[in-house]
RNA sequence: GGGGCUAUAGGGUAGCUUGGUCCAUCCUCGUGGCUUUGGGAGCCAUGGACCCCGGUUCAAAUCCGGGUGGCCCCA
């Protein structure tokens, strides 16, 4: 097997990494398909497990549409269906019947839902509408697809759809949803930029849209959550109208907002290493590995003191590895796997009855008293989650630079990569410029204030900008 | 959108230039056994591959065309 090399080959590290670690089997032969394994498959759940805590605590109720959108539906949005209309597969057959009317796969669902939200909404009272759901889209990718990152049925799609009765109350939904994925995104140790996107790049049918995106270790930046104001370019389309407190139809204020599979790709990519995976505790499938080491002839004491640590361990996803091979073969296993803590205990421990607590992301090791294995367990875990955020944060903080010029732009692009910080005046043909003397992309502006000239056009600055080469 | 490279056991590879030496190399892996266990142990036995379709040829892993998959570069 080749060595991992995070550093140096970031694109082949990952391909290595989530095959090895069980993550998906890429060998699935459909391009841009690919299998989540049972271990990735638990990290997949306890990630949504997360995000549907915070959904449902905010009011948000989650609901199921079906995959298939009739082409009429699909097509109504003139200037949606023209973001997506060269990536959308279409089903024409049923059976050896061809269809009288194509349906879409769905590539995102606002065509799905918002017929039927026409249905639900008739008075304010109906109002505000909070729906989310967690669904497989289909997009027809001409470009390299890549696991977790650029896939052809994109598998893990947490869509929210909101409606409301006031511009204002919408607003004040974008403001939450920000809120909802910021605090996902902590919990995840995923660092991320907060940019609202320029107009030409906002979602297709948006009136505008904010995204997070965070920087991957090869310097290119990644999308991560996107959160759209739609207005009411929908509810016209739609015809989602409401009578609101005067008698009179008024069309409803929609937003919604996005995350997927590319959030587990981060967290991979932005805290694994050379030696594996390595999961902050909170989605790690197990949390703690115990491993014994038996000598001939001592197993008793051995095994007895592993069940002591196996008892004081409950309420932590615990796995003993009594299986064969050596214990320096499990350590490796489990390491690549990226379990946070593991627990050694041998003869030399059962005798003082002790055990070695050894820490994923530090590979710190430490020997506790087996009485006190529960309350050293949980302070170590708490302690890893946030030196990994820490961590995290300080390496994006890192890759964000500032630039007065283009052609120091380039350079730092050039050179290092991450997100370039600078001064825009936000008009159109020099952001458009921008992006092509960089050959990179404008990630958009941020809310704070901005002064002094526009990078390229010296013109009056009006943002701070960030610029990126992103996937 | 344009261009290039590539496909050999479950994974990684040698062989391809110059067709025959190949019922295909090595590492890893799987299976059965013995033995071992504080950072990938060892020994014995055994299993497993030339992407698909077509063509050239006495002869194709090797050359040609198409398909499919993968990788890279440029816009």
């Amino acid at each position: 097997m080749r060595p991992l090399k995070k550093k140096e080959d970031f694109s082949t590290w990952l391909n290595d990494i989530i095959d090895r670690a069980g993550i998906l089997d890429i060998r699935y032969p459909i391009k841009g398909t690919y299998v989540w394994r049972p271990y990735g498959f638990k990290v997949r759940a306890n990630v949504l497990r997360i995000l549907r805590g915070l959904l449902d605590e905010t009011g948000h109720e989650e609901v199921l549409f079906p995959l298939l959108i009739p082409e009429e539906e699909f097509m109504k949005e003139a200037i949606h269906v023209k973001g997506f209309e060269d990536e959308v597969y279409w089903v024409t057959h049923g059976g050896l019947t061809p269809l009288n009317v194509k349906l879409a796969l769905r590539p995102t669902s606002e065509t799905a839902i918002y017929p039927m939200f026409a249905l639900w909404i008739r008075s304010h009272a109906d109002m505000p509408i909070k729906v989310y759901q967690v669904v497989n889209v289909f997009r027809y990718e001409t470009k390299a697809t890549r696991p977790l990152i650029r896939l052809r049925e994109i598998t893990t799609f947490k869509e929210a759809h909101t409606a409301h009765a006031t511009p204002e109350d919408a607003e004040r939904q974008v403001e939450e949803a920000l809120s909802i994925y910021k605090r996902f995104f902590d919990t995840l140790g995923i660092p991320y930029v907060v940019s609202k996107r320029p107009d030409w790049d906002k979602f297709p049918g948006a009136d505008y849209t904010i995204a997070f995106d965070t920087v991957l270790p090869d310097g290119r930046s990644l999308q991560i959550g996107t959160v759209h104001n739609l207005g009411t370019n929908f509810s016209k389309t739609f015809d989602i109208l409401f009578e609101n407190t005067q008698g009179e139809q008024e069309h409803a204020y929609q937003t919604c907002y996005g995350i997927s599979d590319r959030v587990i790709a981060s967290h991979i990519a932005i805290h694994g290493d050379d030696k594996g995976l390595s999961l902050m505790p909170e989605i790690a499938p197990v949390q703690c590995v115990i491993v014994p080491i038996i000598f001939k002839g001592r197993e008793e004491a051995v095994l007895r003191a592993v069940e002591k640590a196996e008892k004081a361990l409950k309420g932590l996803r615990v796995h003993v590895d009594r299986g064969e091979g050596t214990p320096g073969s499990k350590f490796y296993h489990w390491e690549m796997k990226g379990v946070p803590l593991r627990i050694e205990i041998g003869p030399r421990d059962a005798e003082k009855d002790t055990a070695v607590l050894v820490r994923r992301d530090t590979g710190e090791k430490k020997t506790v008293p087996l009485g006190d294995l529960s309350g050293s367990a949980a302070a170590a875990l708490r302690e890893m989650e946030a030196s990994m955020r820490k961590k995290a944060e300080d390496e994006l903080k890192a890759m964000i630079t500032e630039a007065a010029t283009l052609e120091e732009a380039a350079r730092i692009l050039r050179e290092k990569g991450g997100i370039i910080r600078t001064v825009w005046c936000g008009e159109k043909e020099c952001g458009v410029e921008i992006e092509e003397v960089l050959n990179a992309k404008l990630l958009g502006t941020n809310n704070e204030s901005a002064s002094g000239p526009c990078i390229h056009c010296g013109g009056k600055g009006r943002h701070i900008l960030h610029i990126s080469r992103s996937y």
